[in-house]
DNA sequence: CGTTGAACCTGTTTGC
DNA sequence: TGCAAACAGGTTCAAC
């Protein structure tokens, strides 16, 4: 469910509805997808929402320390495929596959449902929290032209691969990846040290706009991802090749193709995303010498 | 290094 | 209708 633009969604509702609350008290149901449920248990009780902030998928939730026992902890939340994040009034019965339930000084709850656990929740201090988030590439609405080019560069993989691995960049998913990699007109299995300036300056560009344009659309909704005030994103609306596989392409209406690249369903235009030539990009490389 | 496939877990959709 | 297979927005790890 949640790439970029649904993360950042979901952050600047929570920032306009629980920012400066109160956590009392802490309720858990399954807690195999966390860190150390008890540390969450123990620590969060008393402490209050400082601010709320977005590094790729990931979501950091700031917590004020308590008696300077825990320097600037946080509690470090990822949604993984079906993870959700939100307030509700703590009236509300609670839904299924309600793992962590954060009872407000206001008469609400926060609480972070996930049907398949992939998601992942840490409370961490400050030094934990920077270790967890450096291994994470440049941010995809900030990283320069030059710095976006020198890190396709540097890999061998193929573009598919590198705009879904975080260490590149984080942020993107399978969606925007491929709806990047259409409007750029560049084929997923291209590899991604093989971009000219101006390809890698097209991608860079399609996906900059993509992101900022699904997430002033509260990002895609595919099966019911819904933001912190419960409504759904619009985003999917405007996918041209993601889940289209045999519809017409926007620009030229040869039917989509569904292919499997880094392991995951590739959507893309035959026609305007011509396929890389020659064995160089799709093998390994020369023939021998 | 890079790729592939499996694993993690549950729910929904598709196909016979 | 029923059941099984395929598939899902993500990440990680073993094996090649």
């Amino acid at each position: 469910m949640p790439e970029l633009p649904e993360v950042e969604t979901i952050v600047r509702g929570l920032r306009r509805t629980v920012v400066g609350r109160r956590i009392l008290r802490v309720r858990l149901g399954k807690t195999d997808f966390m860190d150390d449920p008890a540390a969450i248990e123990m620590n969060l009780p008393g402490r209050r929402i400082e601010g709320i902030e977005r590094y790729g998928k990931f979501m950091v939730v700031r917590l004020s320390e308590t008696n300077g026992d825990k320097k600037a902890p946080g509690l470090l939340v990822h949604l993984g495929m079906t993870g959700r994040l939100a307030p509700v009034v703590t009236e509300r019965p609670q839904e299924k596959h309600t793992h962590a339930c954060f009872q407000l000084d206001d008469g609400r709850d926060l609480r972070y449902t996930d049907p398949r656990r992939f998601g992942r929740m840490a409370f961490l201090a400050e030094v934990a929290l920077a270790e967890a988030l450096a291994p994470l590439g440049a941010e995809p609405l900030e990283v320069s032209a030059e710095e976006f080019h020198k890190r396709l560069r540097e890999r061998r993989a193929r573009i598919k691969a590198l705009l879904l691995d975080q260490h590149v960049l984080r942020g993107v998913g399978n969606i925007y990846a491929d709806e990047s990699l259409w409007r750029a007109k560049i084929h997923p299995k291209r590899l991604g040290a093989r971009l000219n300036r101006k390809e890698a300056s097209a991608l860079r560009r399609a996906l900059q706009e993509i992101l900022r344009r699904a997430i002033a659309l509260h990002g895609s909704s595919i099966s019911d991802f819904v933001d912190a005030e419960g409504l759904p994103g619009d985003y999917q609306r405007r996918h041209r090749a993601y889940g289209r596989e045999g519809k017409p392409c926007a620009r030229c209406k040869t039917q989509i193709r569904r292919i499997i690249v880094a392991g995951r369903s590739s959507y893309f235009c035959p026609r305007c995303q011509r396929a890389p030539r020659g064995r160089s990009e799709t093998r390994r490389g020369k023939r021998g010498v």
